[in-house]
Formats: C-alpha cells, structure tokens, sequence
DNA sequence: CTGTAGCGCAACCAATGGGTTGCACCTGCG
DNA sequence: CGCAGGTGCAACCCATTGGTTGCGCTACAG
C-alpha cells in the first residue's frame, strides 16, 4: 500500500497499540465491538486511558449516571477484556487493558485491506485497456 | 497520506451526536462501533469486503435471515458510512465504504496510546531511580 | 464502638433493536 | 402482455439492555 487505493489505514500501520496479537480472519474481536458500542463505555474507556485507573463511585460522580450503571458497564468492559478491576482497601479500582482493541483494528485493517484489493482489482480491470 | 485515487470524499455525515465535549479526539466513531457491534452486520461487512458488492436478496440467500433483515443491517451499515447503495437496473447493490473505519480504530489508537504512556509513566516512577 | 463511604446483589422499568410477516410497487424478460 | 424476481414499507413480536431504586454487608476513620 503505497500510493495504493484509499489506503483506508491512515497513515503508516498505526503501531501504537500493537502488543497483542491476534489472528486477523474469524470474528474474535466481537466481545469487544460490542463492549464499545454503548457511547458511555466509550467514554470510561477514554476516561481509563487517561487517567490509568479509577473506582466506580469515583467515575460515576463525573458522569451522569448511577454507580451501578457504571459498574454494570465496567462488569460488560471486563467481560470483553477490556478492563480489570482489583480491590484496593475498600474501593474497587479498575484500569484498562487495551490489548484486544488490537485485534479489533487488525479485524477492521482485514476488511480494509480486502475491500483495497478488490478496488484496485476493478480499477486495473477497467482503465488499462 | 492523504490522497485518494479513487476518489470518493464520502462527505461528513449527519454525526447528531454531538454532546458538549471539550476533548478534541473524543467520540466521532461511535456510529461505527455501533454498526460493528452486531456480528450479522460484521459478517456482511466482511463479505463485502470479499465480494466488492451484492444485492440484499443476493446476501439473504446465503445468510440465515430474511431478505428485510438484511436490508435493515444494510441501511444501518450506510447509516453508519460504512456502506453505500446503488440502483442497479431492477436491484440494489452495496457496497463497501470503509473510510469510517479508519476514524474508528484511530479512536482505539488514540486510547491504547494514552494508557501506553501512563503505564509507561507508572514504570518510569516507581523503577529506575 | 459508631458512623460513613464503598461495594455487591436483586428486582424492576422502559427503550431499543434484531427479526418476521404481509403486501403493494416496479422492472425486465420471454 | 403477463409474470417473476427484486424492492420498499409498515406493523408487530420479544429478547436484550441501559438505568434506577432499595437494601444489606464490609471496611476504615474517629
């Protein structure tokens, strides 16, 4: 993919969260498409980014809704790997653990790539005559 | 990096969600995690991938659902720009957009990048030294 | 020892959404 | 022309799920 078409990946394999692995064809990633669905989980997952870890009651305070809401999503998050929680004294603290949202890029690179290829497929069939 | 020979710009979309953010990498993909979300979508966003285009009767046939069904993960497929439709003579054919893609997995980039640093930040502070 | 901040169930509610069925509307073909 | 394959719409299930409230237990600070 040089100057290939659309080049859907922006910019050069974007490396950042390549520690994982992940076998690219089958669907394995779907727990965590899911998880990501709901824009509040989007948002803990930022907020877990950024702030490395944090207890439901503290998250829930800067956000407009129950702490158990939060947690039930925190629960639904952990349940796609994407977080972890540990008891601390008496507070709960999670973080995030971002590896499977490589095998969800790797899904989407996958799609990407195939669709590239099927493009330029047509293009080479129809403009060089 | 930014050049596209097939050109299709694909415009910005509808995007209502904008809630008062201050963040500027905050939540633009949302409607893509939301379309990936269901694993029949997935599917279908695969197999336009392979297949570079189909028909809703034509996907139906080989998917355990009815034709309406797919039409409805279509629509939201495009809703979401991940696809587009096309009369073609007395049929409709889809077919794959993936530039929202990319938007989606800088997101987790984005993310993973974060907690990379503040974990990198932890070790640096409580190791060497 | 007592109070309070956190956490963990569990029941319950309302909205969403994946799917289906039924039917009317085109369009191309023999 | 007549018909068959393809679409579009709309009404209708029902399982899921984001969210809430209520309550009991635990743990640390005074």
């Amino acid at each position: 993919m040089a100057q290939r078409p659309t080049g859907f990946v922006r910019g050069p394999q974007p490396a950042p969260l390549a520690r994982g692995h992940a076998s690219p064809a089958s669907d394995p990633s779907g727990a965590v498409f899911d998880a990501l669905a709901d824009p509040t989980r989007r948002r803990l997952v930022a907020v877990l980014g950024e702030r490395g870890a944090a207890s439901a009651t503290e998250l829930a305070r800067e956000l407009p809704i129950t702490r158990q809401a939060v947690v039930k999503h925190l629960s639904a998050l952990a349940g796609a790997g994407l977080a972890s929680a540990a008891r601390e004294g008496r507070e709960v603290r999670y973080r995030l653990t971002p590896e499977p949202l490589s095998d969800a890029a790797a899904w989407m690179a996958h799609v990407g790539a195939d669709w590239d290829e099927r493009l330029a497929a047509l293009e080479r069939h129809l403009l060089p005559k």
